[in-house]
DNA sequence: CAGGGTGCTTGCGCTGCATCAAGGGGTGAG
DNA sequence: CTCACCCCTTGATGCAGCGCAAGCACCCTG
């Protein structure tokens, strides 16, 4: 079924294909059902039953949540090479967050059942999963340390620093108000600190692109350009 | 070395040793190590190897965090019949949060080799152990969804909501400053936030302890004294 | 019992961020 | 080409929660 990709590439390159090892990497990608998504389209409904695992091999995707009192938020914005609804798949029942395409993206589907089935067969991808959720963990420990004791200002900034490419770029292919809803702040609020931070000289915005001419002194500098 | 303690009962009531059923779970209470912190205790260190998961018998632990400037949090409090530091275990390497006891406690301590030796043997324990992760990083989730949309007096009701005994009390055997941190607060905020739950009827403040007349009125009418 | 310490509370001014409300600018459709 | 829509921006205002600092209750020690 996924003869039009070069399966063997894509397990190299995935690292959570890669930890759970050869077999069960193709074994997962013989259950794996590819398939494209347009900006805006709903991946999976919250409230559902998770019947399936993802990934990501290209393009942006927001885990989103939704408040006791209706209000929406973005609990993580997953990127190329990243899975998601681990978690659901692997506790069953339903699920109170929803996943929704910020860019246009490339992903794997695995069904729960074959996910299950291979994990019963080879304790690698077991073993993989454990190490995957633990990691995932610890993003979500880091992204709470944040939003517990660091400013918006500061928050923009590490943000920005986490995606910088090697060439001193970085992109921002989703929504504004996605990127903000993940960070915990408005659009508005997001707007004035980039484009403080840009009046600071630390980064120069064009569009979708932000270009970092000196990397140190984004991460150093945030603080002081609370302003 | 538990003979001290009674192992099966202990296995019954721990839902991850019972979930790791009975041969993992004798295996793994014979590897334990019993212990005791009175408050404030420094049961680990951050930027230190992790070399022991540990369960929560009895008590309190909170996990702290340190900011990128020194300022300190806290990331999660810990409940009896809970285990923490699971994923420095299967991570290894260093590990960014520290663990202290906020009320007199009572733990065990299992060593990060048994405990990989006994998830080589049965896979059970590693099936257990992921579903113990997938529930952790739920439970981070939660936290997340609450600190980016909810305030702070809502998140305070939330919380003792969350920890309401069947007889209409919460028990806070931890300094209100490690609450307040749990909760992305000031003390000084929680403070007032509980007086101001009293003031409008909802909570009865008694020192450590707290009466909750109306359960019901504590979740919903939380929004409404805001105030 | 005095003394000092620790932890909780209260008051007050201030600031960061949300909220409400317009104003641009780029992109796609007709 | 031009209109219209969407998304981003910018401004003005209000409030929630922080910081600082003082007051008070309890606990442990000598």
């Amino acid at each position: 079924m996924l003869e039009l990709i070069a399966a063997p590439a894509l397990a190299a390159a995935h690292p959570f294909l890669s930890a759970a090892g050869p077999a069960a990497a193709s074994a997962l990608l013989a259950a794996a059902e590819p398939f494209s998504a347009p900006r805006r389209a709903v991946i999976f409904t919250p409230e559902a039953a998770p019947e399936a695992l993802y990934l990501l091999l290209e393009g942006s995707v927001g885990l989103s949540m939704r408040g006791a009192d209706g209000t929406r938020g973005l609990l993580e914005i997953i990127g190329p090479n990243e899975c998601f609804l681990m978690p659901a798949v692997i506790l069953g029942g339903t699920w109170p967050f929803g996943a929704e395409a910020l860019a246009p993206s490339r992903l794997l589907r695995i069904p729960a059942e074959a996910f299950h089935a291979i994990m019963v067969q080879d304790s690698r991808l077991t073993e993989a999963s454990l190490s995957q959720m633990a990691r995932q963990w610890q993003g979500l420990a880091d992204q709470l340390v944040e939003m517990k004791l660091t400013k918006a200002s500061e928050r923009v900034a590490h943000f920005l620093a986490g995606r910088l490419m090697p060439g001193g770029r970085v992109a921002m292919p989703e929504p504004r108000a996605a990127i903000a809803a993940r960070l915990g702040m408005t659009p508005e609020s997001l707007s004035r600190v980039m484009h403080g931070l840009q009046a600071a000289g630390l980064v120069r915005l064009q569009g979708r692109r932000v270009d970092v001419p000196d990397a140190k002194a984004l991460s150093h500098g945030a603080r002081a350009s609370g302003h």
